[in-house]
RNA sequence: GGUCGCGUGGCCGAGUGGCUAGGCAGAGCUCUGCAAAAGCUUGUACGGCGGUUCGAAUCCGUCCGCGACCUCCA
């Protein structure tokens, strides 16, 4: 197997994956809080981390992906304290159960994550499932000295975990010192004794909707505390790789660190990835409004998917915006446009289309090697070394791109496909389906078939191409374009080629 | 204010000391009954200013602009 780089956040560099066990990779990617609807910047996070577990699986290793969802802990706000829970505030909103609301937006996480179709991953946890984990995490944090109780509270010792461990703020680069200088944590009346410190175990309020038992009294367990307990579980308290947007390597990560190793004493990850923001207008997508114009940037997938945003001009596919997404590496920022989905979505359709061409073709003399089977096959190798470096998708799709060019070709004329090999052929049929298909978790948007509309289409279409050829046949250009511009109109574009007509459905 | 990152041709977006990224758009040509599709050709791009180097968009310094985190967000 061909080495696997990984920028890791942790040190800053690309490192070799090498497993700690080759048998079972352990991936642990952050969830969604389910109080909400998710943004398409959220999507495009579990979407970098679903190319990461299928290229992982392409590589021949068993992944375990474990993938929580959070339905209790997170807090509104920068308070530990006091605050509104972010679930309880739905609830409330919405007049429902806190778990109804959990349920309701796990449904949509979920509905849309097939629509990107990303896979599931292996494990979903949820903070509500795992209080006894997150209590006996607790409690050996408490027995490691690192945690203490304040009236039914208890929170993590940051400042003497700091001192003794020297781990804190490797990964976000933060200093204590800077920290401590750090006036504006202190504006929130606080327990704490430091402000640095975090809250691992929040004490019921009266009015608590969410609260369970526990040996400091009633209340619920603190964000980032999920995370440790239930990576902890599932994965062991070392594992491969931890992944999560930019915005959570702090606090959440740096927390969660913290906790893992304040618990079992260890440093639980190897590998931390972290994907960069999309923007809107230049930036951060959020749910948040912006305190100046109180308009949120983000963009929500259905308004995507159904056109209706002031932003587009047209509505796009699922898979139009994920080939977008692949476009832009996963650590850098990308911007949200109509002109760079209007890019994508042609982009795609090519690659689809090329697709299809290069399975129709077909040779049967096996000539000798020549140049053009070098050229094509180190085209390949090369995608492939493109994901061996840090999962570069842009660059793996533009090497697609340059093989587009030579299958249409050979389709066109404009190359004898006898200058490749039979096998040249068939590892480039097999490379495009495992990339497109496998890797890249695209889907085949541009065909009809698949339902039974889809089959009478086929044949309808069939019947219409082949009265548009008798008449083309008989020099009856009016009755041909007639058929061509009606068809035009209805989005299906007929295309002539050599070996006669075919058609596609225009998005 | 602190920490980190970014600024690439009309747009999106890779790359990173010397070799064509790619997609979209534009121009010319080929094919075609005409188109479309497809193919071919075509872009003197790397924020400004210095420096290192035989050579820098790529390294260093500096200035300008933008963003992220530091408070919930993938």
């Amino acid at each position: 197997m061909k080495p696997l780089y990984i920028y890791n956040s942790l040190s800053r560099k690309k490192e070799e994956f090498i497993p700690i066990n080759p048998e079972l990779i352990g991936l642990y990617v952050c969830g969604p809080t389910v109080y909400s609807d998710v943004h398409l910047g959220n999507c495009r996070s579990f979407t970098s981390f679903d190319i990461v577990y299928r290229y992982l699986m392409y590589k021949g290793y068993q992944v375990r992906y474990v993938r929580n969802i959070t339905d209790a802990g997170h807090l509104v706000g920068d308070a530990d304290i006091g605050a509104e829970d972010k679930m309880a505030k739905t609830a409330k909103a919405l007049k429902l159960e806190p778990m109804e609301v959990a349920h309701k937006y796990t449904v949509g996480f979920h509905d849309m994550m097939k629509k990107f179709n990303n896979l599931t991953p292996t494990i979903e946890p949820r903070a509500t499932g795992h209080i006894t984990e997150q209590i006996k995490m607790i409690q050996d944090i408490l027995d490691n000295g690192y945690g203490y109780e304040v009236d039914g509270s208890i929170y993590f010792n940051t400042v003497k975990f700091a001192e003794e461990k020297d781990v804190y703020g490797q990964l976000s680069g933060r200093k204590l010192d800077d920290m401590l200088a750090e006036s504006r944590a202190l504006k929130n009346q606080s327990e704490k004794k430091h402000p640095a410190d975090f809250a691992i175990w929040i004490k019921a309020e009266e009015n608590t909707l969410q609260k369970w038992d526990s040996p400091w009294g009633e209340g619920l367990p603190g964000w980032h505390l999920e995370c440790s307990a239930m990576s902890t579980k599932y994965l062991g308290s070392e594992f491969d790789i931890h992944g999560g947007g930019e915005d959570l390597k702090f606090p959440h990560h740096e927390n969660e660190i913290a906790q893992n190793c304040g618990a079992c004493g260890t440093m639980p990850v190897k590998y931390w990835m972290h994907g960069d923001m999309l923007l809107g207008n230049g930036k951060k997508m959020s749910k948040t409004p912006d305190p100046e114009t109180g308009k949120s940037n983000s963009v929500m997938p259905e308004e995507l998917f159904l056109g209706n945003n002031d932003m587009l001009s047209k509505a796009f596919s699922p898979m139009v915006v994920r080939f977008f997404m692949l476009q832009a590496h996963y650590r850098s920022t990308l911007d949200l446009s109509d002109e760079a989905l209007l890019a994508a979505e042609k982009g795609y359709t090519r690659l689809m289309e090329a697709l299809h061409v290069l399975q129709d073709l077909k040779h049967e003399t096996t000539p000798k090697i020549t140049d053009e089977d070098q050229e094509i096959n180190s085209t390949l190798d090369q995608a492939f070394e493109d994901m061996d470096n840090d999962f570069n998708t842009p660059m793996a799709l533009s090497r697609l791109f340059t093989l587009v060019n030579k299958i249409n070709s050979f389709k066109g004329g404009h190359m004898d496909l006898s200058s490749i090999s039979k096998e040249t052929l068939a590892r480039m049929k097999t490379t495009f389906e495992t990339f497109i298909f496998d890797i890249f978790g695209l889907l085949d948007e541009t065909q009809s078939s698949g339902n039974g509309d889809g089959a009478a289409l086929d044949g309808l279409m069939e019947l219409i191409i082949d009265i548009r050829k008798e008449a083309r046949v008989k020099k009856d250009w009016g009755t041909s374009d007639q058929i061509r511009d009606k068809l035009k109109e209805l989005k299906i574009q007929v295309k002539d080629g050599k070996e006669g007509s075919t058609w596609v459905i225009e998005k």
